[in-house]
DNA sequence: CATATTTATTCGCTCGTCGAACAAAACAAC
DNA sequence: GTTGTTTTGTTCGACGAGCGAATAAATATG
């Protein structure tokens, strides 16, 4: 239970994730419709789901609500997951917001908040007691039943098998323990992801597409994250973080950004970066890095859509970096789809022509026409989708090991 | 056997593949050392041997040459590839030059040979006919006995399922079907591949470390290309093609590259770069592209050693932009090992001081430090040798099913 | 009531792997 | 020689995971 880490799979317990998996994606199924969707024989079907019931797992549907009348044959009995397994709470740490979900064993929203809090001035010690606190206080409001574990997503570069941040662009730490940090404060194990990895994950539960293949998703927001998943299942770069491609630096000794390079993808595309750069093109004194409201960002895309000329080019630019930064993910990964999302793409609008110009300009058009680009309009609630769904997956085999030992 | 098609496979051909690439890695191994370096029981590995001898794949060494005195116990059998097999020829086609290897079933080589040929103003039926004939005269000069296969390593981006090249910077054509074209004229298999990926393969069966976790090979030569592994297997694109990592355009408005594009990372590192520049620094007219000559390009760099100012700013920038590219790959993919190769690594050491520099100023330090990234030496003949072993173990597959059918 | 239809379970089989016992082939010591 | 000792290789029984086929179960139809 305090381990959650991430070693090879035995064949069993392949099988019951994935079994899991599809139970929590396409809702309560019977026996021989997870078959159908697992690509395995009834008989197994039945064995495996034999010790799923047992362990208490899962459940069968009360008979009655699916009335048997007008299909032939014995009725389907359908299965979901227990309500009495307990809940799971994800958490999205952002510059000065967090967001909680808390969700049952099967992934369904039970109760949901968001708090404006500034996290980015607090030392290591203080953000882990602001973070338990939160939690705490989240937990007892909704009245959380048995919360088994808390997954969170935050920025920068996260050893997900250790819990560590291992670099962020917020915390001015390096190494950052933070899930036994946490865990130790609330007792209970914590599972940490970045958050771009978290939202390509919750993407892909609600598009079959995005799980065959290769898929990339660039994350506009507070930052610019990428989530890269191979059939399905997140990419893992060295030390089992992901990626940190929002500081690529696409241009030499462009604008500043948070993590103290220049001309990073996102010092151009980043909610903060449109900002101080439109305060700049007013003369306002910009404050060096301040996260706007999502008020603020509305206003400033409402002011460029009546016509601001100076507006406009910053959009123009930002969707040219947006246009540069798809062609090399083209060009080096050749993936099968790359989505657009985050609430930057509210802006899409602005950025799509320069965009496609670049993208144009910048790719070889036989390799262009191999990848799909689309837009899914997110909001910041697939974070903790995201996040919650990886450790509700973790829980399932925990608890796959706790009934094998 | 026309097939060579990638799908998923049996345990059963895992396993065979596993021994059957251990066993060319390692040379002859007796059953007990076969179950140390893949982790399995001996009982398994009998079992397994034991078929692979009765389908005359593997033999038993001869007694009496390891001999047995000194050790106690029971002398070990090695197994190794039975010489009967046949043989592979592999091929690479540079701009002007054609390497050709034969090996026998264990990828011993046998014979090579290098032949300068212009191939590139060729129509497709001409190149495929130039290449059918060079081909067919190789196997006839050096007698080689019975040629099973031919690997092909290409520029471009190679549907490897397929054997299509969907693009490629030398051929003006699009979805040449250069496997069919040349299985058909010699009346064997023909298997084809990037040039980068087959020389990243080749490499990581010289260095386990390459073949755990996720190893970038930029290939510098000719052209400038990346081969990507993951856990010792080549990474594929979206139609299952390698990477045009050497296309990705770094710097707007900059050099033109034989892609059409400008700015790419080629543009500015590969030979033709190199030599073009410096022929425009002299103020000579310098031929649009055209692959200089080992001992022009040696020659360059000797001149440059000396002293040439001009000369060595034409080498700090390229090292500027590999660094560039080092950055990009670090922070997107965040590999264990970057490994460079490829002839252009003679001038590393012009090369190295902007390389690292860039590296420093691009780069999260945090990052940085996670990703080795070393120089490996490598002769052309990796590119032959490894497309040769990739067909190698595409026979091994083919064999298996035609003895299991 | 019998029959059709669909769902779920049971049974026996195959496959791949392993541990343990056993056989084989050398050396070492007396 | 004969008798261990040591290491290699094989055989055998067992197990885990999956599947096909037969069977049982539960409903609708006529």
């Amino acid at each position: 239970m305090d381990s959650m880490s991430i070693t090879s799979l035995s064949p069993r317990e392949i099988a019951r994730r994935r079994l899991l998996d599809t139970l929590r994606r396409e809702g309560p199924l019977a026996r021989v419709e997870i078959g159908q969707h697992l690509g395995m024989s009834p008989a197994s079907v039945s064995e495996l789901t034999a010790s799923l019931l047992d362990e208490g797992v899962l459940v069968a549907e009360e008979g009655g609500d699916t009335l048997p009348g007008l299909i032939r044959g014995r009725p389907k009995v359908r299965l979901f997951f227990a309500e009495t397994l307990g809940s799971v709470i994800g958490v999205w740490t952002g510059f000065n917001r967090i967001e909680l979900r808390l969700v049952d064993s099967a992934g369904r929203n039970r109760s949901s908040r968001h708090i404006e809090y500034p996290l980015r001035n607090l030392e290591a010690d203080a953000l882990l007691d602001v973070l338990a606190e939160t939690i705490t206080t989240f937990a007892r409001d909704t009245g959380a039943p048995d919360v088994k574990a808390i997954g969170l997503a935050c920025q920068g570069y996260v050893d997900t098998r250790d819990g560590i941040v291992a670099w962020s662009p917020v915390l001015g730490t390096r190494d950052l323990p933070l899930a036994s940090g946490l865990g130790e404060r609330l007792g209970k194990p914590v599972l940490i992801e970045n958050d771009a990895s978290a939202m390509a994950f919750a993407i892909a539960q609600h598009d079959p597409a995005l799980r065959v293949g290769r898929t990339a998703c660039l994350m506009i927001g507070d930052g610019v994250g990428l989530g890269f998943l191979l059939q399905g299942e997140l990419y893992r770069g060295a030390r089992s973080g992901g990626s940190e491609f929002g500081h690529v630096r696409l241009r030499r000794g462009g604008p500043q950004c948070r993590c103290g390079g220049r001309g990073c993808i996102e010092a151009f595309l980043a909610d903060y970066a449109l900002h101080r750069d439109a305060q700049l093109i007013d003369h306002r004194p910009a404050p060096t890095i301040l996260i706007p409201s999502e008020e603020a960002m509305g206003a400033l895309v409402t002011q460029a859509r009546g016509g601001d000329a100076a507006l406009l080019q910053l959009f123009r630019e930002a969707g040219e970096v947006l246009g540069d930064a798809a062609s090399i993910l083209i060009q080096t990964l050749e993936p099968d789809h790359i989505v657009l999302c985050g609430p930057g793409t509210r802006a899409m609008d602005l950025l799509r022509p320069s965009f496609e110009a670049a993208l144009e300009v910048q790719t070889i058009p036989a390799l262009r026409s191999l990848t799909t680009i689309q837009v899914v309009e997110s909001s910041m609630d697939l974070l903790t989708e995201g996040v919650v769904m990886q450790a509700l997956r973790e829980l399932d085999l925990d608890l796959a090991r706790l009934k094998a030992a």
